[in-house]
DNA sequence: ATTAGGG
DNA sequence: CCCTAAT
């Protein structure tokens, strides 16, 4: 690196180490630094605070875009808005041009900037698609008062977002209470002015498989080489692993989801952060549903996976008391485990202070977000690293903030709510007059268990302070984790933005966006946003220096479930070939996918016989069409046979004994 | 390097 | 998917 030139996007955040494999690579390497005043902040802090700025329906319908436009996820957009195509093309070709540049971002980042050279802070955006306020916009059944107007429709405009001046944010997050802190726009930004992450993208690497005759071959581009190296479960970061899953879900709900009902019951957010665990079957629904509706997001969740895995080892060692424990504490007092119905009406949960009377009426509010914009990121990357790969290490960066669990936070005329108890009525969100002054912001969420970096930090009281998001969108309950076929009807997991992991996943495939979704350049990111000060990102920044046991060795892999077609392959291989030979078979059907070793052929053949004898409704993943399930049976049958008789042959002896 | 099977 | 044992 000494002698490569990096460009330093920032983002405030934590330091990547590079995983073992990054290390490998020459081609590129994917730092994230935290500023050195900054160390005991959690990135997430940081990025993501979002503020949205509420509008009345019907206040300003143009600011409410529908559109999605068809960009590359994670593309680079040069500030001149012109996409560089060429991802092989090394950056330094088209940063000059692109006004990307490794000028002068002199500002240090802090101890890890020995590895930077130059530091340019590119600013990325997120922008979710924006959801038709009837059908996916949230519902916030509020307790209202006077006034029963029924609805409110509110479509959150995309808050600006700014950077926190961390410098002391330490005072901020002890603080109980919010203060509006204000923020200097970081300097650090760079020209560009925004990436713009798409969260609609339908990139289909899927394939449908080519073949039908005998040989089938999946030309899989699902590489692990090519891909990038970001992406790869060796290159990820482990610092991030820690919040993954609950963020994930959470994130992905909040961004996405349509029909989604938030009920005041502050009591099932609570419950909802508890779970941490079902990450995993949600994402895997995730996948499933979007195939089932033709989307094919490519992303999976590589990424989170792995995170969630690496993670929770290290909440469990993590010492801190900081607890693992979602957020308790203080406001959620018992939550009950059980499911809440969304449609459900809200328990009144008296706060301190709080009108019991309110409850009484239900007044629904709509917020629509438009998009959350994710403040800084800092990544660094060689300059000769190809655009691809900036991509991949942008959406690396990305995904690691928004995957990393994340909370809602919510601003009202600039202070922090903390009382998730408090209904929406008594806050005075379901006013008309404050809506304009409604903001919600991405944090980092406490529940993974941190790492921290410095011990003597204040992280704990820190967690504690940790305001209460008011309107956490409750994941879906375990109704839908569980069995695979009942869902929430509210909660419909397909959305194209939702799943922030698949979109992180595919990194080989540039697949056009589904219609409907579209990157906009949030304009009124000077208004409303609410400085936010990040706190319990403590939790997160801690990351860096975790060691996990497995992080000396290697990484699993990241878990890449077969496809439909892979099946297929895989079963007319075994049909043809045998069990047993699996090595022709990989050689067969899948010599291109490299990341489909023997083993795992064999290891999701025995999975498929497994599956095909049960119960569909025991069936978890994507869907394998009983039509193949049905030829497992029969060339495992069959196979299974003409082992046995091989050995009767071979050994007669024994038959003869026995 | 493969195969088989348990975890 | 991982890990191991046995080939």
């Amino acid at each position: 690196m000494a002698l490569q030139k990096r460009l330093d996007y920032g983002f405030n955040g934590y330091q990547v180490p590079p995983t073992p494999r990054a290390a490998r690579s020459v081609r590129r390497r994917c730092v994230f630094k935290r500023k050195a005043d900054d160390q005991q902040m959690c990135a997430f802090d940081l990025l993501a605070t979002v503020a949205g700025k509420l509008l009345l329906d019907g206040e300003s319908p143009a600011s409410a875009h529908t559109s999605c436009g068809k960009e590359q996820p994670a593309a680079l957009e040069d500030s001149f808005g012109k996409e560089e195509k060429d991802e092989n093309k090394p950056l330094e070709k088209i940063l000059p041009a692109s006004g990307i540049t490794t000028s002068d971002c002199s500002e240090k980042v802090g101890p890890a900037e020995q590895l930077v050279n130059d530091d340019c802070k590119l600013r990325l955006g997120i922008f979710t698609p924006s959801v038709d306020v009837e059908s996916s916009g949230f519902r916030l059944p509020a307790n209202c008062g006077s006034e029963d107007e029924s609805r409110k429709l509110i479509k959150m405009e995309t808050a600006s977002t700014r950077n926190l001046s961390i410098s002391n944010k330490a005072s901020l997050c002890s603080s109980g209470h919010s203060e509006a802190l204000d923020r200097k726009p970081s300097a650090l930004v760079s020209p560009v002015d925004s990436l713009k992450f798409p969260f609609c993208r339908d990139n289909t690497p899927c394939s449908s498989f080519p073949g039908n005759q005998d040989n089938v071959k999946l030309v899989n581009r699902d590489d692990d080489e090519n891909s990038s190296e970001c992406n790869e479960p060796g290159t990820r970061n482990k610092a991030f692993k820690p919040q993954p899953r609950v963020g994930d879900r959470r994130f992905r709900k909040l961004l996405a989801s349509k029909h989604c009902k938030i009920t005041p019951n502050v009591k099932d957010d609570e419950r909802y952060n508890a779970d941490t665990e079902r990450c995993d079957y949600l994402n895997r629904k995730n996948n499933i549903k979007r195939q089932r509706s033709m989307r094919d997001y490519p992303f999976k969740k590589r990424k989170l996976y792995d995170c969630s895995s690496v993670s929770n080892s290290e909440e469990g060692v993590s010492s801190d008391g900081i607890c693992t424990v979602p957020e308790n504490g203080t406001n959620g007092g018992g939550l009950g485990p059980g499911p809440t119905l969304p449609g459900a009406i809200p328990n009144p949960t008296p706060a301190a202070g709080g009108n019991a009377s309110f409850h009484s009426r239900n007044s629904q509010v709509k917020l629509k977000i438009k998009s959350f914009r994710v403040p800084e990121l800092y990544i660094e990357i060689p300059e000769n690293a190809t655009v691809g790969s900036l991509k991949r290490t942008v959406l690396e960066a990305v995904n690691a903030v928004l995957g990393g669990g994340l909370r809602v936070g919510v601003l009202l005329q600039g202070k922090k709510i903390r009382d998730d108890n408090k209904t929406l009525l008594q806050t005075g969100i379901s006013q008309d007059n404050k809506m304009d002054t409604l903001g919600f912001t991405l944090e980092p969420s406490p529940t993974p268990a941190p790492i921290r970096l410095y011990p003597e930090d204040r992280r704990g009281q820190l967690l504690c302070d940790s305001p209460q998001p008011l309107a956490r969108y409750p994941p879906t309950p375990s109704i839908t984790q569980n069995g695979g076929q009942q869902r929430n009807l509210d909660t419909p997991p397909d959305l194209p933005g939702t799943s922030f992991n698949n979109f992180i996943e595919s990194d080989h495939d540039s697949a056009p966006s589904p219609p409907g979704m579209s990157l906009q350049r949030t304009t009124s990111e000077s208004k409303a946003l609410v400085p936010v000060p990040s706190m319990k990102q403590d939790a997160l920044a801690v990351v860096p220096l975790r060691k996990s046991k497995r992080s000396e060795s290697a990484q699993r892999r990241i878990r890449r479930p077969f496809t439909v077609a892979e099946v297929e392959a895989l079963v007319q291989a075994v049909e043809k070939l045998g069990t047993g030979r699996w090595r022709d078979v990989k050689l067969r059907a899948f010599d291109s996918a490299k990341h489909r070793t023997y083993v795992d052929l064999k290891d999701k053949w025995k999975t498929l016989v497994h599956t095909a004898r049960i119960s569909p409704q025991q069936r978890r993943g994507e869907p394998v069409p009983q039509e193949l399930l049905d030829r497992v049976l029969t060339a495992h049958a069959y196979w299974s046979q003409q082992q046995a008789k091989q050995q009767l042959k071979s050994q007669p002896d024994t038959s003869l004994l026995l």
